[in-house]
DNA sequence: TTGTACGCGTTATCAC
DNA sequence: GTGATAACGCGTACAA
């Protein structure tokens, strides 16, 4: 290092090179340099150890090589393998990823979009669990693009991975099929939108089946094994049903707590089943029958389609719709 | 917004408030300012929706407000659960959290330090699993605070946070006692950090307590459930053993999906036994008999001793150990 | 207390 | 192809 305070810069490298700065950006740059000059920046840069600062660039060029990936609850193993995902999407791009502070209330969202507007992040990937106007307010006037995974809805062109609804369609009709026709649904808080969107596609479905009047829908306060255990523990005829549908795996997981210590056997005197495929799926015993939504591939896409929407904005949007698919274990 | 381009700067408060931009500098960093300007400048503020850009702030203050967290793998419990800290443990301060990539050779958390060099984050959480000269010493010359969080040992004066090595102890000295001296250990792989110390803690534990005879050690080649299950699956005289404790919960996951396949009845025919005490030990059945870290409180604590050294690099440095503590549940 | 002016490190424009 | 130079948006030293 030449100076005194802190890391080289380009002035440094040039210096010691023996050309302007303007050289050594654009060998940095990948831009073309005469070869005679080439050896002697690279040089340079390499006894300097020069690497480029992220401020001035981000300020010169307008762009910080960093996305902010919001998810409402890293708890959840969906969420975590989302995130994985996204890293993976991100290598062998130079973006870095912003995790936002998990936040559950609508103004903690809402804070947290605003504050994209500091510019520290060149682009959003947003899973949010709540359903608020101001937040789509909000994301609608951010100006970097987003990409949304799950079914938000907002009024502006986006990027968008959601899950194709069939997956309790599917699901319902395994289990009417295999256990006949008690079903009980245990959905997550119904004010989120996956509670939303599952519970009516539950509804849906055992009415295409004509099994209304045999299923019956509870709701756990939470999207946690603890909100679950309460839901089942304070339903009556339990008993009665044959198979228990769980509005995901963290859900399905407090099922099978909550039968496990009341010594009834899954799947012989209930079957239990899930939605995520998540990683708890194959720790859980039994091993827990379930819907893949592919959490990793999505959040994978969810990267690319970012990185590609930063790198040309006026690509023609892309909307995929991710479609389940059963996955058998031991549960039911 | 004034500009065409993009969103207000001081330039366009300070123009529309009829200040200088030193005025409206000062009224966004809280210092004085006369009360008759605070009302326009405020006024500006809000109509043009301003927000400092982080860009030029980072680059005129020489600090991004940004930190970065590396954790060796993101589908481990304990691992979400530190990020979870540190998440909270970041709130209230203005600091955002980068995660950095998953990486698990050397020489990708060789590059992922060293690309801290660019300066894109003002601190350092490390967690690595890997032991190498290169890592320490890149870690070493990195002009950025970092605090370590595990059994990493670098030459440099570092906040840290340790585990106590006493973790074994307790366990062993607990199994031997309730199911007898057949205890068998699943570690995790002896080149990672945390695989060395297990390791060595419970060779320490079994020596102490002169069971030696009667214990034995094998080795899951990763920290997940399959490792486990293959480990034990190769073992040949399993069933002699009464109690197994594991090197973390992941682990453990796998030996009690092992036994549960095998018609093995955990604790009856054998204990199973964990660390770490992540959200794993509640879910699975039966509920995990585990040592507590602390791992959250351990990811707050990382985030506060961080941002503290920020702020006061000439601080005394902090040398934090955590105490183990048993969490008696179903398995063990 | 306020305003002017400089520089943080970079990219990009423009003459050469 | 290269080099001088002008921004990018901000914080702050200094002068008023």
């Amino acid at each position: 290092m030449d100076k005194t305070h802190g890391r080289a810069t380009l002035h440094d490298v040039a210096r010691k090179a023996g050309v302007s700065i303007a050289s050594v950006s654009r060998m940095v740059n990948g831009q073309t340099v005469r070869p005679s000059l080439e050896g002697r920046i690279q040089d340079a840069i390499e006894k300097l150890n020069y690497q480029a600062n992220s401020a001035g660039r981000a300020l010169r060029a307008r762009r910080t090589e960093q996305i902010c990936l919001s998810v409402p609850d890293i708890s959840n193993p969906v969420y975590q393998s989302i995130t994985k995902g996204v890293q993976l999407g991100l290598e062998g791009t130079n973006y870095r990823m912003m995790l936002a502070p998990q936040v559950s209330s609508a103004e903690d969202v809402l804070r947290q979009i605003n504050s994209l507007n500091s510019n520290y992040a060149d682009g959003l990937i947003l899973l949010s669990l709540v359903d608020d106007t101001r937040i789509k307010k909000a994301v609608e006037k951010l100006d970097i693009p987003i990409v949304t995974i799950g079914n938000v809805d907002i009024n502006r062109e986006t990027d968008s991975l959601k899950v194709a609804p069939n997956a309790l369609d599917i699901a319902v009709e395994y289990l009417n099929r295999k256990y006949g026709s008690r079903i009980l649904f245990v959905n997550g808080p119904k004010e989120t939108i996956p509670g939303k969107i599952r519970g009516a596609g539950f509804e849906r479905a055992i009415k295409n089946l004509g099994i209304e009047k045999t299923c019956k829908s509870v709701e756990s306060k939470t999207f946690s094994v603890e909100g679950a255990v309460e839901a089942l523990t304070s339903l009556a005829n339990l008993n009665s049903y044959k198979s228990v549908m769980c509005a995901n795996d963290v859900i399905a997981a407090g099922a099978l707590r909550y039968f496990s210590s009341n010594k009834i056997r899954v799947p012989e005197d209930v079957a239990v089943m899930g939605i995520d495929n998540t990683d708890l799926a194959t720790i859980l015993s039994p091993s827990l029958t379930t819907i893949d939504y592919n959490a990793i591939e999505r959040g994978k896409l969810a990267a690319k389609f970012l990185v590609d929407r930063i790198q040309n904005p006026s690509a023609p949007v892309k909307r995929i719709e991710v479609q389940p698919r059963l996955v058998e274990r031991d549960s039911a």
